[in-house]
DNA sequence: TTTGAATGTAACCTTGCGGGTACGTACCCG
DNA sequence: CGGGTACGTACCCGCAAGGTTACATTCAAA
C-alpha cells in the first residue's frame, strides 16, 4: 500500500504508474523516461511487482510492464470513509476546491 | 500530498486522520491514542496543519484539532484517472477484491 | 559459441524521516 | 506572582528508502 503513495507524492515528475497508466512499457523505456538510472528503476519495479501493482510479461530480452489497477481499489475504499465527510459539506467544498487549486499552483 | 499517504500506509495502527475522522481531539488526547510520544505528535500535527488537512482552535491551554477533509478530494481526483481503467474490468475486479482481502489479512 | 543487448541483483553510500529527550512558552488557578 | 498544565520547538540520533556502480544472467543473432 505504501508503494501506491509515492506515486502521489510528486505531481510534476512523471512516475512509473502514471506512465503505465497511458501505455505499457519495457523496463528500459521506463528508465529513459524517469530521472533515475536503470538499476534503480529495476528495484522500483520489483517493489511494484511484489505489491501486485504491475504485471510483467517477457518478450525476448525485454520485460514488458503493465499496470494492474485493482489494488488502487483499496485506496478508493479507504477514501470512501472520508468521502462521507465532505459530501455533507458539498457547497463549501466547491469553493474550497477552486481556492485550493489556485493556491496550489 | 505526501502527508496524506502515510495515513494509508498502515491499516492496523490508528492514525491521526482516522481518529479525527470520528471526532475532534486535543493534541494530548491524540498523543495518548497514538503509539508515539507527545512531541512526535506535535510535529506530525504541524505537518498536517501546513498541508491544510487539519484545523486548530485554541481552548485555554488546549489545542483542539479538527479534520478538514477537502484536501482528500485531490486524492480522489487523482484516483479518478485510474478509476477509468478498472471500471472497464469490473467483473474481474470483484473477484480480485475478494481474493486480495483474504490474502492481505 | 561468442557477442551484444536488455534487464535484474549485490554491495555500498548518502540523505531524510521520524522518533526520543530536553527545554521554552502560553494559559489558568491559587 | 508562583506553580501546574498543555503544547510546541530545538537538537540529536538511528535507520531505512532509494540512488549509484559493478557484476551476473538471459536471450537473440551472427
Amino acid at each position: 500500500m505504501d508503494v501506491v503513495l509515492h506515486a502521489l507524492a510528486d505531481e510534476s515528475r512523471r512516475t512509473v504508474l502514471e506512465i503505465l497508466r497511458d501505455h505499457q512499457a519495457s523496463a528500459g523505456e521506463l528508465a529513459e523516461a524517469l530521472p533515475i538510472a536503470r538499476p534503480g528503476v529495476s528495484r522500483h519495479l520489483r517493489v511494484l511487482r511484489e505489491a501486485g501493482l504491475v504485471e510483467v510479461r517477457q518478450d525476448a530480452q525485454r520485460r514488458i510492464y503493465t499496470l494492474r489497477p485493482e489494488p488502487l481499489v483499496e485506496v478508493d475504499e479507504w477514501l470512501g470513509e472520508y468521502r462521507r465527510l465532505w459530501e455533507n459539506r458539498l457547497d463549501a467544498l466547491h469553493a474550497e476546491i477552486a481556492r485550493g487549486k489556485k493556491a496550489r499552483r
